[in-house]
DNA sequence: GCAAAAGTGTTACCCATACACCCATGT
DNA sequence: ACATGGGTGTATGGGTAACACTTTTGC
């Protein structure tokens, strides 16, 4: 429904009385991930004031009241990256989380969304926040609010999307080497892949991804020289490319 | 992120005016899904106000302001069916609709669920409606808002959970037939399984199912009794039970 | 030459598919 | 008897896993 219940349930001469009820603010929040030096990274911002003053949290803010959480959330990434046109952005909703008390403050229901981003960029301390940084996913940082829960989520979804669909080029630049695309599978899941194996199925996909007719890149300056790719047109996964070994994984 | 927002964006003065902005409306819609007749059934209400008087709607209602989402689509569920306890429900988030101008009427927010039932009991027509009821999903019936959309979103989440987790045993009651819960999957799905594969397939999942020690079922009358098996503890299908023959399908 | 990384080949095994066949019940 | 739905068995093929091997670069 949208605003229907108003009409029939006992409010009818406040169905369009906006102030009628205490208010919510609506936000977006930012789970954005990448993969620097092979490991996972995530954009934080330090908060400056209470609650939560020198916390580290997920960047995000206002949906403002034209604007869709999507296009909210993009500006706001534009704004914390101070990239407004990041190539190879992949921008997804997540979840939303409404509990009543999540914000101190006042109700806040807050729409929280997955990006995913190649080469990361550094970002410019932005307009919102004291100081952002990339930081290391796996860290023993308590984020503010119910942010930790946030990025669990979006790190499992991300975990999850890898098996079922072509989501891993989001973390590679505009020309890969299949070793990179392999290095995403195996930083995002914390397990390593057998490489011959990863290659034939990826290439056995359709449209996965697509060979770069005259590329070739060294990859760590040591090594022979790798042939480069380029994302295909596929989105889906047929089929998946399975995390290995979960057995007494019943629940 | 939650309230930092109105701390730093130069709206110091205002950050803890809730009425600074204009209000959003935070509402939840159902998609609540049931399996009737062999038949996939949507549960819809008539609305009686404009706009989309006379046309169906998905049910829900309007988020309190002491409650998370999760807990208004179970009220709004109950008041709607006039069940508060229904065995085996499953209640899932399923996204949230921003869209500035999704309602006519003022900005409103939802966010909207699945839900799934066995048995599917009759609705009352409850305080929120002028009528409601069990109607075919696949139906030319334009729905109100873009409730058309998230039923179809709804639709595919489902059919797409089926693949990889347990989900199938919420469209069945306690105890059922392997039989019935193929039937489960042919419906969502639109597609006819193989019996005997399918059989093994699920009985091989350690924490699918689990036999039910003296029970057998007459299913339709004819044909020899089955057995009985209760939903087991797991929650995910380790290897996943795929949808067949989808090729050609790049994106 | 050696280490490191890319790339190819091969084999065994698992599992899904497809289909044939038997069992129990109502009419 | 026969139709109907439950249940078992089995052969075939594709795909994955595991691992040996070759190629090309830098040191």
């Amino acid at each position: 429904m949208t605003a229907k219940g108003v009409v029939n349930m006992a409010f009818d001469k406040a169905s369009y009385d906006k102030y009628a009820y205490e208010p919510f603010a609506v936000t977006v929040d930012l789970a954005v991930l990448t993969i620097r030096d092979g490991a996972l990274q995530v954009l934080l911002v330090e908060r400056g004031q209470e609650p939560y003053a020198g916390h580290w949290a997920l960047p995000g803010g206002f949906v403002e009241p034209d604007e869709s959480a999507e296009t909210a959330a993009g500006r706001e990434l534009a704004e914390e990256t101070g990239l407004s046109d990041v190539t190879g952005l992949h921008l997804e909703q997540l979840r939303t989380y409404s509990e009543p008390d999540r914000d101190p403050r006042m109700r806040v229901v807050s729409v929280a969304f997955t990006a995913l981003l190649p080469d990361a960029p550094e970002p410019h301390a932005g307009s919102d926040a004291a100081r952002a940084s990339w930081l290391p996913y796996h860290a023993d940082r308590p984020l503010a609010f119910d942010h930790d829960r946030i990025l669990a989520d979006a790190h499992e979804r991300v975990g999850a999307k890898l098996e079922y669909s072509c989501l891993a080029t989001a973390f590679c630049p505009p020309e890969f080497t299949l070793g990179e695309l392999q290095q995403v599978y195996e930083t995002v899941w914390g397990t390593p892949l057998d490489r011959p194996n990863f290659r034939r199925k990826v290439l056995a996909t359709p449209g996965f991804v697509e060979p770069v007719p005259g590329g070739a890149r060294l990859t760590g300056g040591r090594g022979k020289p790798a042939a480069l790719y380029r994302a295909g047109q596929a989105t889906a996964l047929h089929p998946p490319l399975l995390r290995p070994s979960r057995e007494g994984r019943p629940a």
